[in-house]
DNA sequence: TTGAAAGCGCTAACAT
DNA sequence: ATGTTAGCGCTTTCAA
């Protein structure tokens, strides 16, 4: 075992709660030559702070816990990198834990590793959790948000507005001449897929269309279900544009375009939405509804941080990129 | 505060020692009644173990940390899978840190973040550590290992043969008919690219070619990497075919060598490296020299698990993915 | 400015 | 099968 508070306190001779202080730099409370030599010693002895230790006695840590989807969501680096910036402009530290979305057992085990632990609070980064695993989080009376990720209850998040998203994605087209509009790869069970389902309608409904039921296409936000939405769409289809609902999912549906022969965006324009680094090393580059994973991350350590209390359901704002893949039509 | 396990005690009406020995599943030593009370009461106080006193007199806890560099690196989900598995296989848990490889402070950071809790192992992926840091894992005496990432003092690791990818990936494109070859997106500070480099340098050896220094392009293993080289390489590059050293190096690669008026693989092939599912998003499909990251993973785990002493570099094997992007030529 | 002492929540001998 | 006790490494009163 690595050298303790004690070793440092008996080869300097003072008593561990000098060594204690001097460590932790509260200063004032001892004075320089004293704090030299343990400092020395500490350095000499390879000292390492136990932090169990410390936890145990202050009942409380300075790390955030993140908890990712091992999905591979492509802007989950973006969000821990908000996360991250933030969290050490104020010291504390990041642990992520990984876990798959749709195991809840696994999901249990990637939660308790963090909430046995005190931690400052937790993050779920496009987690949808289980209702077990939702109250345990509570139980925990560790703060949490989620993130990227909208609720139609009181559950603390920040995300963007997926009724704004479903919206300008599909006004977007619609400005561009297009009337016949896709939405690709959406998932009606969370919340988020059913609000950007009403944007879309929404904006359809403004210059009366009616989609039909074969214009909305289910997935998972994958690559394979962008495939998927555009090989039931068919080479025939009727569709001039296609909302795709992440960036993934838009380039499935612009391979399986070509494939059918399109050239997007002459024969077919796509909107995606997200707006990764990925919609700018395909070809053509996807015009994109891009949201703001970065300073997600940064509401998100403020959010169970401060305790700002009240406004624990917050947007971030989301910009339109134009890109490549969007073609003005008649 | 949460309940502690003397609440339950006092509850149940049993001792501490009696409740832990339950909680642990220490069968044999206690009998199923009060395990059943103890078990409830539990239960309705939402008792939640308390990970920093249990580490502190264990000494010891069953949690793996990999430490995972923060610029993008698309492969690093795949060797978390194969950490993540390997690790609940026996009932490890896993628990991420987030580095910039650069910033060798904040990769002190990050370690320190792991090595000051009693954690089973850790494990680095693809991160290049400073002296000093590298130090301070030494001293730590907690069991590591780098992976992806090979060296060539005694360091414990698990990558891919990198002379054998450059010479395989080279030799490939020989094999088409290739001699103008040239590798993209080397870096040669580490390890890995000069040793890609040497297995390049071989393959081409063989057949008499000499490369110019001008058919060799460093980079980053970035996306704008592959992009530079090309430009750099010119509409009127000699090459026929060319190397990559990543998926994205070579996705960069490709959209420049488009942007000349290139045709791959009519006019120019290109096989990259890593074979991640980037590989197969992008038209036309990249042919790779894949490695086996989930495999890193799992040996990762059982390298500073198993104590398997002297076999503590290790290769996995790479194979070959033709897919769409190399031509035979004359 | 420093030391002594108590205690965080848990486990692991050792008794019984 | 269960209780008693000591102690993990640290911080934090309280006294000096």
């Amino acid at each position: 075992m690595s050298a303790t508070i004690k070793d440092i306190a008996k080869k300097v001779g003072v008593a561990p709660s000098t060594v204690s202080r001097v460590l932790a730099n509260k200063s004032k409370y001892y004075n320089l030559e004293t704090a030299e030599k343990v400092k020395r010693a500490a350095q000499e002895l390879g000292y390492k702070k136990n932090q169990a230790a410390v936890e145990l006695v202050k009942q409380h840590s300075n790390v955030i816990a993140a908890v990712v989807s091992s999905v591979k969501t492509n802007f989950a680096g973006e969000i821990l990198d908000g996360i991250k910036d933030e969290a050490s402009r104020h010291g504390y530290d990041l642990i992520i834990v990984y876990s798959n979305s749709a195991d809840s057992k696994e999901q249990e085990r990637a939660l308790l590793t963090v909430i046995e632990r005190p931690v400052l609070g937790v993050l779920l980064l496009s987690i949808a959790l289980s209702e077990n695993n939702l109250n345990l989080l509570k139980d925990s009376e560790i703060p949490y948000c989620f993130l990227s990720m909208g609720f139609d209850d009181n559950r603390p998040f920040v995300s963007s507005d997926d009724i704004e998203i479903g919206y300008k994605a599909t006004k977007l087209l619609i400005e561009n001449g297009h009337r016949n509009i896709g939405l690709a790869g959406i998932d009606m069970y969370p919340y988020t897929g059913r609000l950007r389902l009403d944007g879309y309608k929404k904006a359809l409904q403004e210059i009366d269309v009616d989609p039909k039921d074969s214009w909305i296409q289910s997935g998972d936000y994958s690559y394979i279900s962008g495939e998927n939405a555009m090989s039931n769409y068919g080479k025939n289809t009727e569709l001039t544009g296609i909302v795709c609902v992440s960036d993934m999912v838009a380039i499935g549906v612009l391979n399986q375009a070509r494939n059918f022969g399109f050239k997007v965006p002459d024969d077919l324009s796509i909107v995606s939405i997200d707006g990764t680094e990925m919609c700018k090393i395909v070809q053509p580059q996807l015009t994109s509804i891009s949201q703001d994973f970065y300073k997600m991350g940064i509401k998100g350590v403020q959010q169970i941080t401060d305790n700002i209390g009240d406004k624990n359901q917050q947007f971030v704002s989301i910009h339109i990129e134009e890109r490549e893949s969007v073609k003005f039509i008649k």
